[in-house]
DNA sequence: TCGAACCTTAAGCGATTCTTAACGCGGGCG
DNA sequence: CGCCCGCGTTAAGAATCGCTTAAGGTTCGA
């Protein structure tokens, strides 16, 4: 299902020319015509679903609640440009994109393209450094294996420097950002939480760089 | 209170001349430039907020989550033309209209109005994350089994969470918007409910994730 | 007035996490 | 070359946190 992209579109020539313009952009379109056609469908075989709202059959909007039941697949919109009540509606029921009517065909593949790029487009305060990313809404860190199960302290580590990407952070900013400050005892706690993040980073640890007698850096270099 | 309405926009210029424009209108604007201004506010105090994006200080998306806490007041966001990545964003974490700028004074009042008219422009306000789903309206939560028969605590913790959808959600925040501000006593009293929550939520619980140390986070992952 | 529903508190228990200590390594610097 | 100081790692104890069950206590409606 590497490129596999939904349309649900009822306008036989604009589906004639989107399925057409998908195609060309290296995208391997799936159009179906028929609201309740695509009602049945799963849409987690999809990487998006473009989805008209005026549809007959099975209302536009209720096949995009349907959808979000099951699924986090990015769905785009098409809809009438002066309708901007529909598109709120949309958008609030978990849409990630809309494309207003009429559009040149290069747009909708922009749009496709950017959702791919990002798919969580809301609330994404994401820290992205290599291999390793950080998502400060989530409070969850991961790397190229996936979600990693951080402790506060060792998530907050990380965050910091994720922020500071690339430039070495003093020690002492780390056990500020991360450590109680009730507490004031020896400084070799700060390695032990380092050593831990080291060991849950796995392959990744290599961007952990020490900086000798300063502190530490997470650097981009994979 | 009748017709006051708060608008935040740093431009001066263009501030006037809303202010202007929406006292002509009969409304009683309201307006700060600052949105750390903005912050204390009482959003409750309003008919209507009027909220652009680009804010310094604190960040206009930030103003947003933080009204939509606490209240269910219409909040319609200016956003620049081409923006339609905060445009989504602004929806999806509940504004209930947009208008691009620039824009003619009339349109925005005339928003406003419909926003008054019909104070819920979706339907049904429901949020969907995942197999759970919460009916503000109804006031009434369900999962994949069902309706559920939740307490009104209960109800408020589901409902912050499903609002913050994929965030951590303090405890603190969750205190505070569901338990009652004059007790506050043991910390304890709020795992007895997540607890009783999880049960009702049966198989679906999953979907709430203690984050260990900080709060909870009600994931959209089925 | 009684009962049901609900919120709160308490306490035990298990699990996770933080800190400390100890030991070994290794790189800079004299 | 060899010492010293900083760093890495491991293990274990202590502290914190969260889940659950059970027992009052309050409110509200019958």
């Amino acid at each position: 299902m590497s490129n596999r992209i939904l349309l649900v579109e009822d306008d036989v020539s604009l589906g004639q020319q989107v399925v057409q313009t998908l195609s060309q952009a290296g995208f391997d379109p799936h159009w179906v015509q028929d609201g309740d056609a695509a009602r049945d469908l799963d849409p987690d075989d999809y990487r998006v679903i473009v989805l008209d709202l005026m549809l007959p059959g099975t209302y536009g909007m209720d096949l995009l609640k349907r959808y979000r039941v099951k699924s986090e697949v990015p769905v785009l919109i098409l809809s009438a440009r002066d309708d901007t009540a529909d598109k709120i509606r949309g958008l609030k029921l978990g849409a990630d994109d809309y494309v207003t009517k009429p559009f040149f065909p290069e747009e909708l593949v922009a749009r496709i393209q950017a959702c791919l790029r990002r798919p969580n487009l809301v609330g994404t305060e994401r820290l992205v450094v290599g291999a390793i990313q950080v998502d400060l809404e989530r409070r969850e860190g991961s790397n190229s294996a996936g979600a990693l199960s951080l402790t506060p302290v060792e998530f907050e580590i990380l965050a910091l420097l994720a922020r500071r990407k690339g430039s070495a952070v003093t020690r002492e900013a780390l056990v500020d950002a991360a450590l109680d400050p009730a507490q004031d005892g020896s400084r070799r706690t700060l390695d032990v939480h380092i050593s831990r993040l080291r060991s849950k980073l796995g392959k990744d640890a290599i961007q952990l760089e020490t900086v000798w007698g300063i502190g530490y850096r997470l650097s981009g270099n994979a």
